[in-house]
DNA sequence: TAGATTGTTAATCGATTAACAATC
DNA sequence: TAGATTGTTAATCGATTAACAATC
């Protein structure tokens, strides 16, 4: 398989493309074209067909793509056709607020744990999973088989927490904390700074009002 | 003012180089190189060089940037040296989370309004801010001078919501909801999709499992 | 002055776009 | 067959990196 340096921008563009082909599933639209993709997610339809290339081939020429088939050839490829295991820690406002989004149940992923340090809360209940203490982090990771954390803590907290998590076993990290993480190169690390967002929003705001 | 086409990726890293000179003026630190920060938030010297190039020139040659002074300046062209209003629509487990984190505050960031249509939470109220019905939006960001709307309600909303944002002025949109929204184009539209960056792990662990 | 580090130019790398032959 | 649309190659564009003269 040439798997080799498939760009990230790529990847980001098919998890679109396969939220537009559920939609297209759910109206029944059953064909379509590179066009009508590019159009409905706004970007270029050579960019679509070159994305796809980067995996093989799912069309017809003259015709254009099945919904079905390629929604569920780009689940494959996100990897989104099994079930990825998530431990929260921080049970904050952040992480209380990711653990009761549901937007992820539908695409494979498994709230199976949630961590904090503060008494006050262990023992409560998110969403039907307890709060824990960090000590149990390795077991609950080895136990439930959990690939995925995710960094809910305040920033002075975020390394020392990825490295328990590193060292418990975690594969990948998604980090909402505004820190610089270290982690090992075979750990998968995702940063989702909000604050960035805004900030860019901010720049763009600022540049033009003068 | 040389203004023109900044890459998006030279300003989000502005954004976490100020973060980082934040962290060095905590710690006293007075001057710092473009190596140090580099290493800092995890990229090369150069291309920290060549971001603040595009704005100015802020060190000193064989010694290095003030720390306070580089801070100021980023602060000001990220326009993080003024305070920017923002109404939030939807107040459900995403909208709700977003008002309670703190971590905008100190960077220029006011939440001035929350609207939500869901009667049972109309009048409630999220860190001294009340929910309101979504009638009143128009008014809000008129009164409050709100610059920045930030979209957490369902997929299905969005654009309806968005096209509300839009008429009643606001300059500016996050969007969490997974939906591509149009936009006219003096209108700055950031997309933050958390799922994608779920699905990023997932696509990048289920590649290491083959 | 000697050493250090900036600001900037040129070279490299990678991603997007345009174009078109293949083919349904 | 004629029209449409893919898959892919080549051209373009833009961003990153390397290198170094300027200068504190």
């Amino acid at each position: 398989m040439k798997v080799f340096k498939i760009p990230e921008a790529t990847v980001m563009r098919l998890s679109i493309y396969s939220r537009y082909l559920r939609q297209l599933i759910e109206e029944g639209v059953e064909t379509v074209s590179s066009g009508e993709i590019a159009a409905g997610v706004g970007v270029s339809s050579a960019q679509v067909r070159k994305d796809l290339a980067y995996f093989g081939e799912f069309g017809t020429r003259g015709v254009g793509y099945k919904v079905e088939d390629l929604y569920g050839c780009l689940l494959k490829i996100l990897g989104l056709d099994r079930r990825w295991n998530i431990i929260i820690i921080g049970a904050g406002k952040l992480g209380s607020a990711f653990a009761l989004y549901q937007g992820f149940l539908d695409r494979g992923f498994t709230i199976s744990a949630i961590m904090d340090v503060d008494e006050k809360i262990i023992g409560s209940e998110l969403d039907g999973v307890k709060i824990e203490p960090l000590e149990l982090l390795q077991q609950r990771v080895t136990e439930k088989n959990i690939t995925v954390g995710v960094i809910t803590v305040p920033a002075p907290a975020a390394q020392d927490v990825t490295d328990l998590l590193v060292a418990s076993g975690v594969k990948a990290i998604l980090n909402f904390s505004p820190r610089v993480l270290k982690v090992p190169n075979d750990v998968i690390l995702r940063n989702v700074d909000l604050s960035v967002n805004l900030e860019l929003l901010s720049f763009y705001l600022a540049l033009n009002n003068r």
